[in-house]
RNA sequence: GGGCCCGUAGCUCAGCAUGGAUAGAGCAUCGGCCUUCUAAGCCGGGGGUCGGGGGUUCGAGUCCCCCCGGGCCCGCCA
């Protein structure tokens, strides 16, 4: 019994009644029962009479029943509350956790069907920073949640190998006399975002003619000329080797890694543009600016028509960017007759296979009809995600399967920009971060920050722990920190990331969800009972608090699934973890004299660490059996 | 100029999708709680024109319109 199973009852409580649908929600306080229905206001207005007395002839109606849970049902100023037996509904619950335990809170709305999350995606010149990891740690979430919800995922990381950022490192390399090898010790992610990078972009802001060899390498990586186009492949894997190590430490798995080159190669671009030019979806520019660009007809949008038709296709006949995403968006879609091969790049750290895309691969693999395809992308992209999911539509595939999935950036605070010697404007509240520039928080920087706060607070508390154990938990709670303060607030909202604000472990955190799984971990440790799902005679407020949020996690599940708000998901741990440490407070269960009372508490704790342990996974956040 | 997003306590945010009962957390601050299952915790106090104004409604932080403040996007870059 959940309490998805509690609104079933009311629901055919309100039948009785002869009302259909009624809506049924959690009470927001408990005073009123468990479970509330508005529905009288609804009917109220409709047959225009007063909610007041419709609630009450309804309550009327259904004369005292009751249901297995339900105990009694009441009528109050409109309201229609439903109050539960406890010690049946407090049965019920635990049963159901305790014997569903790792799948509790799933449910079968995924099986038999697929899922592309698309996430990551950060060019292979640069090691990774904050902003990407909040792309990361959302994009895994997703995949997280569709896996826990039985759908078959699969998560891609698309590869922008043949950009001009990538011209970049490469003229650094060819033209300005960098090493094509870092120094001792120091990662290929680092040396060429940190170090070539930013001073190749520094000296071609001052010299127009590098910026036209930089055009010249591009192209010439793009046309797979011999010497760039293998100095580039190189560079692009050993770059996206340490990227990758980033990504696993906070927890990311990719099935497959889309080289950009690959989309060319494989000329889907091709296919897609002749169907294009047959639908008269783009046309050719004769004159003005853009002679000679194909472009595509955005008159009949109703919003990008404003803005311009968008080129797909340059006047030198190299396509654009977003002609590249057209075709690769379609290949999502099963919408073209090519397909990749592959070859395995590496066995993650989770011993799964992570492909990659190679012209010369041996591997095929057919991905199958997607029902989503999620694209993690920052908000910034909004225009062109729209106008590819617009082509789509053109090509007659089903655009609404296309998600973009927004969030906004992370931004630097103007403490943490000064210290990287960056002058701030007088009423200047934060600082964008930007790869080019070197303005950046790096994430294994602040992981590793986090890691060291971490352990010296776990060294306080067990003088006794070997270096090994302390490394381990701190590594966990650091990851688990960043997860949730990236997760948690709205996609909506930018996040100002302050190194030194985020070193504080306390209060609404990933390691307060961490620690409440722990402490309940140590007091199952420590039993010397069994479980028992049979309840006592009467219930603390503390532990109906804790049993009601657990009931509600299988409807909470239901509802991200439906809206994709992750969030609501770190929302919920946090509530749940707090009602566990009032829990914790206020309710014994080893030092309770009574064993019946005990057995039963112990099962309540373990309901709490199943249920807290299934969200933290789907978080991503690493479980801590002490701390 | 056109489009999108944000504005809720001193600070950071939840609540807005699906309008409903006294607007919730965390941080900070002040005051309590470790001979009892981990104090990374718990309890209590103070702190609110939900940016402003109109409208819809029995009822608006939530929906609609206007305005103000802040951010982003609108390239033959990606």
């Amino acid at each position: 019994m959940t309490f998805r199973k509690l609104v079933e009852e009311a629901k055919k409580l309100l039948e009785r009644a002869g009302v259909s649908n009624g809506k049924i929600v959690l009470s927001k306080n408990p005073n009123y029962g468990e479970a509330t229905s508005p529905i009288a206001f609804d009917i109220a207005k409709r047959e225009n009479l007063n909610p007041v007395e419709v609630a009450e002839k309804i309550v009327e109606k259904i004369c005292g029943g009751r249901g297995r849970i339900i105990e009694s049902v009441e009528a109050l100023s409109g309201y229609i509350n439903f109050k539960v037996d406890w010690r049946a509904y407090a049965e019920e619950i635990l049963k159901t956790i305790l014997s569903e335990r790792e799948v509790y809170g799933s449910s079968s709305i995924g099986i038999g069907k697929k899922v592309i999350v698309e996430h990551t995606s950060v060019n292979p010149n640069k090691a990774l920073h904050i902003g990407h990891a909040r792309n990361v740690c959302i994009g895994d979430t997703l995949v997280r949640l569709f896996r826990f919800l039985g759908y078959d995922v699969l998560a891609l990381n698309y590869i922008d190998d043949s950009g001009t950022q990538m011209a970049d490192v490469i003229l650094g390399i060819t033209e300005l006399g960098y090493s094509a090898e870092p120094p001792n010790g120091v990662r290929h992610d680092e040396y060429f975002g940190d170090v070539v990078y930013v001073e190749v972009s520094k000296r071609i802001e001052e010299d127009k003619q590098l910026e036209e060899k930089r055009r010249q390498i591009a192209r010439m990586i793009e046309e797979r000329d011999e010497k760039y186009y293998h100095l580039n492949r190189e560079l692009v894997l050993k770059v996206l080797g340490d990227q990758l190590k980033t990504c696993w430490r906070l927890g990311a798995s990719y099935d497959i890694l889309n080289m950009e080159s690959d989309i060319i190669s494989y000329d889907i671009w091709r296919e897609v543009f002749q169907k294009l030019v047959e639908i008269g979806a783009v046309y050719k520019a004769e004159s003005g600016p853009k002679a000679g660009c194909w472009l595509l007809d955005l008159s009949k949008h109703p919003v990008l028509s404003k803005e311009g038709d968008e080129v797909l296709v340059k006047s030198d006949g190299s396509t654009t960017y977003v002609a590249r995403d057209i075709a690769y968006a379609v290949w999502k879609l099963r919408g073209t007759s090519k397909d990749f091969k592959y070859r395995i790049l590496t066995i993650d750290p989770w011993g799964r296979e992570v492909l990659i895309t190679d012209v010369n691969g041996e591997i095929e693999k057919n991905i199958g009809v997607p029902e989503y395809v999620l694209n993690v992308i920052d908000v910034r992209q909004k225009r062109p995600q729209e106008i590819i999911r617009y082509a789509l539509g053109l090509l007659g595939l089903p655009s609404n399967r296309y998600i973009h999935y927004g969030y906004e950036v992370v931004a630097m605070s103007v403490r943490d920009a000064v210290k990287m010697g960056y002058t701030p404007e007088p009423k200047q509240e934060f600082v964008h971060m930007s790869g080019r520039r070197g303005l950046y928080v790096k994430v294994d920087t602040l992981l590793d920050m986090l890691k060291e706060k971490v352990s010296q607070e776990v060294l306080e508390r067990h003088p006794d722990w070997s270096r090994e154990k302390i490394s381990d938990v701190s590594e966990k709670v650091a990851v688990g920190a960043l997860r949730y303060c990236l997760i948690k607030p709205d996609v909506d909202k930018m996040i100002i990331v302050d190194t030194e604000e985020i070193l504080k472990l306390e209060g609404d955190t990933g390691p307060y969800l961490q620690y409440s799984y722990a402490r309940a971990c140590r007091i199952l440790e420590k039993a010397d009972v069994d479980a028992s799902t049979n309840p006592p005679p009467k219930l603390m407020e503390e532990e109906k608090k804790l049993l009601r949020r657990l009931a509600y996690f299988p409807t909470l599940l239901e509802e991200v699934g439906e809206t994709l708000l992750i969030k609501t998901l770190a929302n919920y741990a946090f509530n749940l973890a707090s009602d566990f440490s009032k829990f914790y407070e206020e309710v014994p269960v080893l030092h309770t004299e009574e064993e019946s009372l005990k057995r039963f508490r112990l099962a309540e704790v373990m309901a709490f660490k199943i249920t807290l342990g299934n969200v933290l996974k789907i978080l991503g956040i690493p479980l801590v059996e002490e701390m």
